[in-house]
RNA sequence: GGGGGCAUGGCGGAAUGGUAGACGCAACGGACUUAAAAUCCGUUGACUGCAAGGUCGUGAGGGUUCAAGUCCCUCUGCCCCCA
């Protein structure tokens, strides 16, 4: 039976093998558990890169870990396929988005069959077919009728050269246009949102349920979302019937308020400004809408910001306080104005001691004094101070006690206000679903129910002027749905967030062609029980899908509240790179004549030695295709698998890579140099090794199955393996059926690690069935019995020594044995013993004097 | 600036408050070989000792505890998110 491991012989072989027999294929036997594991679906870029092996082989472990285990398991993958990318190679290579597309899904999907990943291809979707996108569109259109749909005017990228908008990837660091190096303007559009702002409150405290999420990713939504909870509050402005509205989370401070702020694109900027600040005014206005809202609100850049000349009245002081504007007030943000307080809030500080505006301290600390002239802001809460009636009362009362007089005096209310903004979804791109809207002149914008609203194939891709669908007349000019008067269709497509925020509820049921999901399915399968993917996606991503879910179900659609039961956020895949400190430049290996002291072959620099994200540009990068033809896929998986936890970043190691390969030709021995023995089942009474070869094995069971329970360490996972193959290379029974036993153990625990060494050797043994269809090893609590154990002694604390008891000694007899002990003896004789501890199972510790 | 996380041998990483460094990589020594590769056996935290053993040791300092990598406080450094 001596052969060498061969990964190119075997694996290609028994993928064929899975393929004809529809292993992979999602049961639908409804008496098993349902286990929906799911990876977040990849941007068919072409190339399958090692961040996408670490996640698919993530889930796949688990997928067939499952079906070990007896869950009917759905384990899908489809292609976020609109997008810019394919665009561009439309514009700088001349070839259809959509045929660039199909190839590089191709060329993908082949790749992920190399590696042995148990997809159910037979539910395979692309974003981009219309099959998929008339769904999205139907979508879009219950978000439409249920209100949650509507246009604002917005800010977009405006390329003043290509005459075209860009897409925010498409303005580099310096905002200039990928295209035409021309400076990015920034111009008004009309432009389609979903209202998630609605469901602000329940996308925050629903994150509660999701107990299987890392702590990180909630608190990032729940800091995206942001909630604060405050009051409005209206200043009148003098000589007009107008009012300002703020909202501040720290309305005990009102009484400190010097002069209000407005953000230079509200409407009361011009209404307000004075004839003299009139010019002043209007450049500030147009230099400001130049900047980006980074620029704007850095906390490093000085905040600018001059006076309108206007006057408003602070309705609780009654006097008079300057209206100004200022970059750092965002329109898009809260009401596009606030109130300033100086002396308690940092920035209003700066801004008031920069602009030579009054500061008037109305909090002091408790039991503390106002310290005149004030050196910075008070921020913290106190007791109020210059506040009328409510001097004296400590900020939390005073918070309540206003807000109070501001609604009886008709002034304002409590309020909570979310930082989370309305998800802007229109694109000014081709490649993307089409908005299924038609604006009428007589109906205004009217959903089309004719669906799918299909892309126009012949299109020209020039990267200037309007959209490409724009350009196309036939298809802009329709007829009204609802009065057929002459109309135009909406020539903007969705964001690609919209395609990538429900595909979840395809798999289910992805070949329905007159439903976006059937109910009884999607109840049957939702929610997704493990999903893995990169921490990138930590907030947006994953709180659209969020928020999808909450409205479909609100339409009646489906169930669950959540879409995403457990969530895994992997780690980056991290190359070696060679960095010359100097010049910051990175050097190729292969240019490199000694790697254990690396030199600038040009510079002569000695160069850093670090782990960074793979990329071309860092020469660091390691195709997946030529690890798999070195080593197999089987290494590959290994190897990624115990190099790190999932969750942490993975550092690339060719010596690594090597070892794990190095472990799979160990067990391809030890199995082909073991002739099958008479069964495994065990009876009788065994010898000493016997016990404790079984020992090993059921305590491998025990600790991979732990590792694999919940927190996925398949890095220990791994380890307990290897532990095991250990322990059968050293055991000297190799003839009993205890030894038989372990052998098909390791195998099956092996199994959805590496599949195909595991099936092929499965087969070598002389089994005729699949060993992915055979249940993985169960733990025999009586196996890990021992008879004696072992005692850690310890004299204060520390170690001295280790003593062998029989299993089942009471603590007298363990502590007695302790006492007795050479280790205790040496550090306990003629000295005085106060007190004993004894830990049954692990220690006994002597404390003496 | 606010919030969160991390820090363990030469390296990646293990350790329900109970023998720190499992497992692997690298390194070193040995076996096999004409030689090499592959494989196998052994050593490998530091210091000390002929040995048995001892002392120190999980970023730094303090604390709780019979016992701290693990819990609490302060600090330093790095990473992430938000601004």
């Amino acid at each position: 039976m001596e052969s060498r491991y061969n990964p190119a012989d075997i694996e290609q072989k028994w993928q064929q093998v899975w393929n004809q027999h529809g292993l992979n294929r999602t049961s639908e036997d409804s008496s098993k558990e349902k286990f929906y594991a799911l990876s977040m679906f990849p941007y068919p870029s072409g190339d399958l890169h090692m961040g996408h092996v670490r996640n698919y082989t993530i889930v796949d472990v688990i997928a067939r870990l499952k079906r070990m285990q007896g869950y009917r398991v759905l384990n899908p993958m489809g292609w976020d396929a609109f997008g810019l990318p394919a665009e561009n190679a439309a514009i700088e290579r001349n070839i259809h988005p959509a045929k660039w597309t199909d190839q590089n899904i191709a060329q993908m999907r082949d790749q992920f069959n190399q590696l042995g990943i148990s997809f159910d291809w037979d539910r395979e979707i692309a974003t981009c077919s219309p099959d998929y996108y008339r769904w999205t569109q139907w979508i879009f259109l219950e978000f439409f009728k249920a209100g949650l749909a509507y246009q604002k005017d917005a800010t977009v990228n405006w390329d003043p050269i290509d005459q075209t908008v860009l897409a925010n990837e498409q303005v580099d660091a310096d905002g200039k246009s990928w295209r035409s190096g021309a400076i990015v303007e920034r111009k008004q559009l009309r432009q389609w949102f979903l209202k998630i702002t609605d469901y602000a409150e329940q996308l925050l405290t629903d994150l509660d349920q999701l107990t299987g999420w890392p702590d990180r990713v909630k608190l990032m939504q729940a800091n995206w979302i942001g909630k604060s909870v405050g009051a409005y509050l209206e200043f009148p402005i003098m000589g007009m019937d107008e009012k300002v509205g703020v909202f501040t989370t720290r309305p005990d401070t009102v009484y400190g308020v010097t002069y209000v702020v407005l953000a230079p694109e509200h409407p009361l900027t011009q209404r307000v400004t004075v004839s003299d600040r009139r010019a002043a005014i209007d450049a500030f206005v147009q230099e400001v809408s130049t900047q980006t809202e980074l620029e704007r609100t850095a906390e490093d850049k000085p905040k600018r910001g001059i006076p309108t000349g206007g006057k408003a009245i602070n309705p609780f002081t009654g006097e008079e306080i300057p209206i100004w504007i200022a970059d750092y007030v965002l329109y898009e943000y809260g009401t596009g104005a606030v109130m300033g307080v100086p002396a308690h809030d940092v920035r209003d500080f700066v801004f008031a001691q920069q602009n030579e505006l009054a500061i008037v301290p109305v909090i002091i600390p408790e039991g503390g004094d106002v310290a005149t002239p004030l050196t910075a802001a008070y921020t913290e809460p106190g007791v109020l101070i210059n506040s009328a009636e409510f001097d004296g009362m400590p900020s939390p009362n005073a918070k309540q006690a206003i807000i109070q007089k501001a609604e009886q005096a008709g002034w304002g209310n409590a309020r909570i206000q979310y930082r989370l903004r309305d998800w802007l979804i229109s694109r000014q791109r081709y490649w993307g679903a089409p908005i299924p809207i038609v604006h009428c002149p007589n109906c205004g914008a009217v959903a089309d129910a004719d669906l799918p609203v299909k892309l126009p194939e012949d299109v020209e891709f020039s990267g200037r002027g309007a959209s490409p669908l724009a350009k196309l007349d036939a298809w802009v000019n329709v007829p009204c749905p609802t009065c057929g008067a002459p109309a135009k269709r909406e020539t903007d497509t969705m964001d690609t967030f919209m395609d990538s925020s429900w595909y979840f509820l395809r798999y289910p049921d992805a070949k329905n062609d007159h439903a976006a999901f059937d109910r009884t399915k999607i109840n049957d399968w939702m929610p997704v029980d493990q999903y893995v993917g990169g921490i990138e996606h930590a907030i947006l991503h994953l709180l659209y899908s969020r928020f999808f879910t909450k409205v479909l179900r609100d339409r009646g659609l489906l169930k669950v509240d959540e879409p995403f039961q457990r969530l895994l956020t992997q780690g980056m895949v991290q190359g070696k790179t060679y960095k010359n400190p100097r010049t910051g430049k990175y050097v190729i290996a292969t240019q490199i004549a000694d790697l254990t002291t690396p030199i600038d072959p040009e510079t002569g620099d000695k160069l850093e030695v670090v782990y960074e994200k793979m990329s071309k540009s860092k020469y660091n990068g390691v195709a997946p295709g030529d690890v798999i033809k070195k080593y197999g896929a089987d290494t590959a998986r290994m190897f990624i698998l115990f190099k790190a936890p999932p969750e942490k970043d993975l550092e690339w190691e060719d010596a690594d890579v090597e070892g794990q390969f190095r472990f799979l030709n160990r067990i391809w021995r030890l199995v082909t140099e073991f002739a099958p023995g008479s069964g495994i089942r065990v009876q009788g009474s065994l010898s000493k090794p016997e016990k404790e070869l079984r020992r090993s094995i059921h305590i491998a069971i025990k600790e991979v199955t732990e590792d694999l329970q919940g927190d996925y360490q398949f890095n220990t996972a791994v380890s307990e393996m290897m532990k095991l193959s250990n322990a059968l290379s050293d055991a000297a029974i190799k003839e009993s059926p205890v030894y038989a036993e372990g052998i098909q153990t390791l195998l099956r625990l092996l199994a959805p690690f590496a599949p195909h060494i595991a099936e092929e050797l499965w087969h070598l043994l002389g089994h005729t069935d699949s060993i992915h269809t055979q249940a993985f090893p169960m733990l025999d609590p009586a196996a890990l019995v021992a008879d004696e154990i072992t005692i850690v002694i310890q004299v204060m604390g520390k170690t001295r020594g280790t003593i062998q008891v029989p299993a089942q000694a009471d603590k007298a007899t363990i502590e007695q044995s302790a006492r007795e002990s050479d280790a205790a003896r040496r550090h306990i004789d003629g000295k005085e013993i106060k007190k004993v501890i004894v830990v049954p199972g692990k220690l006994v510790n002597f404390v003496i004097s």
